[in-house]
DNA sequence: GCAATCTGGTTTCATTTTGCTACCAATAGC
DNA sequence: GCTATTGGTAGCAAAATGAAACCAGATTGC
């Protein structure tokens, strides 16, 4: 599951990313963790998820090193599952996935849950691809150089 | 497949975008998309993935409206299959998966596709989630409001 | 114009993953 | 101590996945 070479094609960073979180459970308990949930019932009310499945996930993630197990906060002798930096790092790509479930999934006025602004309790504004000068990128205006040396 | 409502979390975006493409192929079939991959076996080349399961793919893409099956631009006789605009605008989410793991998957120096500016042929600028004026956010930054009305 | 080949699948079947339910040990509350 | 909660594991049925064989229509070579 963690070291998954299904294919000939992980110099691609798309890929391995997918290798990592790309299933139904694993971005949603990294959305979940996001939002706060720490505990694993938390998670498992949260999802509706079997138990064993959850538990697989969370083992994968923390073999990962996006989720980490630290004793719980409340002083108990539980476990709880917090975000690593590199978990926190996903936090683009989960806004991006919001930002695109918004636009495309919700009726104009339909309700859903929202992202904002803590300060000012607005919503984010959108995610803009830009190239290393600032320019605003359409898909169209980039390429992938197959192999490069960082 | 296309309305899965496996629980009653429906009211996320995050969910309803994950539902849509949130399994191993789908997302590395869109980035073959955003790549120029037009044709069923480009895919399944580039991909290594079993025909039926490519071709059970490429439908429920299509029928999600992120793919739309037209006649080919060779003018032969087979189809082809491009990224509608619901589909284009994946991009921010296929760019922060890539970001995210080429920051955390590879080590320094390691060679991996990269995804660059067509006219500067520069690396893109990280992806930043920023609030409606403008600030930079992190995860600790904003919050979910559980439900909200557009 | 005919045979050979290529494209884009479908079918079949074995394997793997998922998910539900029941169960269980350790902890917490009282 | 007794009971409820937490955080799992075990067993099993159903669903998804994947490999391979097969196939029809389009294209190519000659």
């Amino acid at each position: 599951m963690v070291t998954r070479t299904r294919f000939d094609d992980s110099e691609c960073p798309v890929a391995r990313s997918v290798d990592a979180i790309g299933d139904w459970w694993s971005l949603l308990i990294v959305r979940d963790a996001f939002d706060g949930s720490r505990r694993f019932g938390e998670f498992q009310r949260s999802l509706g998820v079997a138990k064993n499945i959850l538990t697989a996930r969370l083992r994968t993630l923390v073999a990962g090193g996006i989720l980490e197990s630290v004793p719980a906060s409340d002083g108990s002798a539980y476990r709880e599952y917090v975000l690593t930096p590199k978990g926190k790092a996903l936090f683009p790509v989960i806004v991006a996935l919001r930002q695109w479930g918004e636009e495309h999934f919700f009726a104009p006025g339909e309700p859903h849950s929202q992202l904002v602004d803590r300060r000012q309790g607005h919503r984010l504004r959108a995610l803009e691809v830009r190239s290393a000068d600032g320019r605003r990128l359409n898909p169209d205006d980039t390429t992938v150089h197959k192999i490069s040396t960082q």
